[in-house]
This record gives C-alpha cells, sequence and structure tokens, in this order.
DNA sequence: TTGAAAGCGCTAACAC
DNA sequence: GTGTTAGCGCTTTCAA
C-alpha cells in the first residue's frame, strides 16, 4: 500500500484538504456525511498524519524529553529510576505525548541534542548530583522545563518529594521506639536528596535533645554493597537502630547486622527510605520511608505541560508528601 | 535572543540559504571563507536547524523507538530493563539518535503511536511474553524492526542471547560439581526466555542420562518473592542443587533454602542467570551465567540503523554468547 | 562556487 | 459547510 497523505486522503472522499484536516483534528463545521465519508476513507487506507510536517506547521512536537544523567548510585542498582521513568511514561501516554529518553553523564554533549530546535517540547530533567550545569544551561534557553528533586539552583520550578519530612520521620519513629543511639547511613551528600534526609534525621534528633554522636554516621552511595559497607564503620560505635538513606542500602546495613551475629531489629532497628517492593519485601520486612515515586513522574508531566500551553510562568515548586511505613526490622518498642 | 531560522543567518552571512545549508551539511562546494563566515555566525547565535522541517524534507526523524511492553516480572522488580534501556541509549547518543520510549501494557494503544508517520525511523522491540500481537502488525508496516529476545513469530528480524547454551552450561557446571539431584526454577514459560533456559537445562540432563524429576521444577515471575516460593515447592524433595531463571529468583531461592536451615553451597547449590550486580552481590556471592546486556542493546541499535538505511532485507537473526561465571554459591565438587 | 525556486505534508486564515 | 491559498524551515535540483 502506497503511502497516504492527506492530498490522497481528500482525492478519494471527493473533499479538500482542509475538509480533512478539519475531521483529523476533529473541529466542528464539517456536514455529518462528508465526516464520516472521510473517517471512513481513513479507517481504510490506515492513514495517519505525518507528525513532521504537523509539528513544522504547530510548532509543536508533542514529544516531553526525560533526562537521567549524572546519577550517583548508577541506573542499574536502584530500582528508583524505572519506577520514576514508568510514572513518567504512563502519564506522557495518557496525554499522547511521546517520551524521548537522554541517558548521559556529560551535560556537555546531551546539551546540544536536548535543543535541537522543534524536537522537544518540554523537559523532565532529573539532575543525580549538585553540578547544576545543564539546569544554567536550560535557563538560557526559552524550553519549558522542570526538575526532578529539588536542584541546588534557585529560580527555576521543580517537584520533589518531602526528603526533610522523610529523615525527620523515620528518626522520630525510632526515637517514640526508646533507642537511644540512632545512626545514620547517608545518601551521597553531593545530593540534595542525601542533604535533605540527612537533615530532617537531625532535625528529629535535636527536637528531642538527643546528642548527635558523628561517629554514628556513615556515608554510601545509594548501592547494597556501599550500604554493607557504611554498616561496618558504625557496627564498632554500638548503635541501637539506624535511618538508611534508601532501601538497598538498609539491605547493606542489615546484612553487616546479621553477619556481626547480632540481630534486626532486637539489638538495633532499621528504617529505610523509598519503600521499593524488591528492596523491602525480604526478611526481615523492612519499615521505610514510603515516596510516591510514580506519581511524582507523573506529577511532573501535569506541570510541564501546563508550562508549555501557558508559556513562561514564575518557577512552581511542588513537594510530594512522604509516609512512614512499619513493618519488622524497626521492631516494637523496648525497656 | 530571537528564534534563529536558516534565513536569518544567510542574512548575516550575507549568502543564501543554500549556502548555509551546505555548510550545516558539511557540503563540499562552499568556498573556505565563506565557510568559516557562516560557522562563526552559527556559532554566535547558537542557531541549530529545526528538526521538524529536517524531518519532513529528509523523510528521516533520526528517533529511534524502544517499545518494553508485556513484562511478565515487571519493570521494577528485575534491573534488566534499565541496563539494556542503557545500552540502547548509549549507542542512540553515540549515532545522535533521538531515543524514543514506549512503555506499555496494551499493544492496541501503544501501536498508532508507533506508527506515526514520520515520527519513528525504526523500533526496538522488547516483547516481554509469548503474545506477538504488535509483532504481527509492525510486520504489516514498512517501518523497520528488530525483536529484542526471540519472538515466536517467525519471519522477523531479532537479537537474542543464547538462552539454550545458558541453561545447559548452568546445569552442566552442577553435574560436573557431582550433584545428584539438579532442580530448576523456571521463568514464565510464557516467554521464549523461559522457554529456552529450560530446554537448556533438559539438554544437559538429558545428555548426562540423568533422570528428569519434575517434582525438582517449580516456576516464577523473575522477582525475588517468586524465587522463594519456587524453592518452598521444591525444598520437600531434597534438591541437592538448584538452576534458577535469573538472578533476583536465585536470591530469593537461596533466601529460602536458609531459612529451612540448609546452607548454600553446601547443601544446595545455586546457579542464577543473569549476573547483575545489585543481585549478585549478596553473600554468598552468586554462580551466574553471565549475558552482554548492553552489548545486545548496542548490537541491536547497530541492525536497526543498517535495516533503515539500505532498505527492507531478508530477516536477521542475531545471537550473543552467555559465559558461565563461578562465584561461591555453586561450591565446590563434592564427592 | 553560489543562488533561485520548488516542494516535503500539514494547518488555518480567509473567501465563498 | 467547504475550498483556496499561503506559508512552517529545510534541502536540493537546476541554472548561472
Amino acid at each position: 500500500m502506497t503511502r497516504m497523505d492527506i492530498q490522497k486522503i481528500a482525492q478519494m472522499a471527493q473533499v479538500s484538504r482542509s475538509t480533512v484536516s478539519r475531521v483529523v483534528n476533529n473541529q466542528p463545521d464539517v456536514h455529518p456525511e462528508v465526516r464520516q465519508r472521510v473517517l471512513q476513507i481513513i479507517r481504510e487506507t490506515g492513514y495517519q498524519p505525518n507528525s513532521a510536517a504537523r509539528s513544522l506547521r504547530n510548532k509543536q512536537s508533542d514529544i516531553l524529553g526525560l533526562v537521567i544523567c549524572n546519577t550517583v548510585g548508577g541506573l542499574f542498582t536502584d530500582p528508583y529510576f524505572p519506577q520514576l521513568t514508568q510514572g513518567i511514561a504512563q502519564s506522557c501516554n495518557h496525554y499522547n505525548k511521546t517520551l524521548s529518553l537522554f541517558l548521559e553523564g556529560d551535560p556537555e554533549t546531551i546539551y546540544p541534542r536536548l535543543t535541537r530546535r522543534g524536537q522537544l517540547d518540554g523537559i523532565l530533567l532529573q539532575v543525580g548530583n549538585t553540578d547544576d550545569t545543564l539546569v544554567k544551561k536550560l535557563m538560557k534557553t526559552d524550553i519549558p522545563f522542570i526538575v526532578l528533586g529539588r536542584p541546588m539552583q534557585s529560580g527555576v520550578s521543580y517537584i520533589d518529594v518531602d526528603n526533610v519530612s522523610g529523615g525527620y520521620l523515620a528518626t522520630l519513629h525510632l526515637i517514640r521506639l526508646k533507642r537511644q543511639r540512632i545512626g545514620a547511613i547517608h545518601c551521597s551528600l553531593l545530593t540534595t536528596t542525601g542533604l535533605d534526609r540527612k537533615e530532617g534525621y537531625l532535625k528529629a534528633l535535636h527536637e528531642r535533645n538527643i546528642p548527635i554522636r558523628e561517629e554514628l554516621t556513615a556515608e554510601g552511595d545509594y548501592s547494597e554493597p556501599s550500604g554493607y559497607r557504611a554498616m561496618l564503620q558504625i557496627l564498632p560505635h554500638h548503635p541501637d537502630a539506624v535511618f538508611v538513606g534508601n532501601d538497598m542500602m538498609a539491605r547493606g546495613a542489615i546484612r553487616a547486622i546479621q553477619e556481626a551475629g547480632l540481630s534486626v531489629p532486637n539489638d538495633i532497628a532499621v528504617v529505610g527510605f523509598d519503600d521499593l517492593p524488591p528492596a523491602v519485601s525480604a526478611s526481615p520486612l523492612l519499615t521505610t520511608i514510603r515516596q510516591p515515586i510514580s506519581r511524582l513522574g507523573a506529577c511532573a508531566v501535569d506541570i510541564l505541560l501546563d508550562m508549555i500551553e501557558h508559556g513562561p510562568q514564575p518557577p512552581q515548586r511542588v513537594m510530594m508528601d512522604v509516609e512512614l511505613v512499619v513493618r519488622e526490622s524497626s521492631g516494637e518498642r523496648i525497656a
């Protein structure tokens, strides 16, 4: 079957191209019978408008870009990214937008690919660390974009989960359980995620007048083995609880604790962050902070589409609530 | 800065649009001085050609589509997909192609999005199960596509890892270690992956005249908990080894074995499949089949681009080698 | 070596 | 309610 275009459809239906266009775009002012005839032919021929021509004419591609770069822990070890991507993809699908994916380490090479005129209507930007090169460059363009997670750079729209509150809730939970020596394994402090969760942890300790012990604190890179290593550092200082910056590291920490002959939660209570199925489901079931990853992605798309539709707006800041999910690893209240 | 187009650049450089176009596309027959002048202005203005106009004119979008749908185990639990996606994305980047992502369950809704004229130059199709609806539909179009993994449908180009050989190698390893009662936890048999790995397992047993015991076999869905449950089914029948269809399930199986008070590898040897970092790195270190996931993605892009460039070709079938990686979970040779 | 001009397929004034 | 027409920004004959 030869390639269809609007002209051919018009001829077959004995109407003008405009009329076909009107039918295709569901515009009024087409005689019902004519509309049916055109629709019928479109169906028969499997005609689909050429999207390049449409983009050119409409100055809109209906393509959104998702940039994931500079992630500290890597794309592989953390199920966070698949889940986020899935949330965004579903939302794009709902709005009949195409999603283009840009995975890369180097902002310099990714930038020109993002700014090809007419290629992308808007951009979702996941910046893994505090290097805001891409954010700064994008601010100079007229492409609407929204940052996923809190950027260091101010003056841009972003959407984030309330990481401070998450760290706070997790730590407070451990305090209420009467734990005395509450340690923390932080995500990289080069990320706002790491910074914010730590801030929540410190805030809770401070509020309850619990002294902060540096030696009960270590840093990981989001991966399971890094959680294991971090726990090994803390263990000699006899923590009775630990708040871990994400679930994967929490698993590693639990492994270290158990290998040291100690019990979770009896000897050491553990709270994670993320609530991602694969990390949570092992034994003991992980007490953790649930963040609405898919919803965050979906919400980001909503905001971005709004920005695209209504032009420049003051920077938006959206915060998604987190919640504590109590399972086994934090245990019962102790004497 | 007002939006640049080729016309404005031409005016500023005092040449015609054609000349600018020649410079942009690196064509010969432009006076060196003129070329420099134009290049200079392009640099100063940050001009980038409008990609919609280009696509329209060239009948090529430089966009590749990646479809991941109908996955049995879900996108979240299996690090396979991020790794594959990353391999593909890097390769696209190398060839300066844009990658569009289509994640969805329903072939009916995804199909029209894939076939928008002029939107996609070609498609990489990851079909999770034996439902080949999308493959069949795509065969009727003129869009080049390649299937990732072996499809049920014949007559299409695909690239796959040698799953049969993987199952065979894993099982043979266990046989050589003198294990007698070798069980298997299969991936869903609705996938060719599941089918092929099982075939390799059976082939090895058969070759060495080891009786096949149905009761030592169970099925999972690629997730950790499903491996755990499957192992629970097999355990009462006293296996002394088990080949597990992927690493995540292998982790679950190990957990079940250990909770039953048995040791890996002393009581039961375990071999997985995938060699994915998060699953492999826990204790005991997992013996597994390594498949070159990133390379498969990269290779798929190569083939697809070749198909796009050189038009219709007879279906290609490419097989990637796998290898056995021996670590701790399969243990030493026993008496 | 360069420029003029046609046209890729579509949409939206505008005129009828 | 329908058709005519003028571009959207680019590449590429073709002629100079």
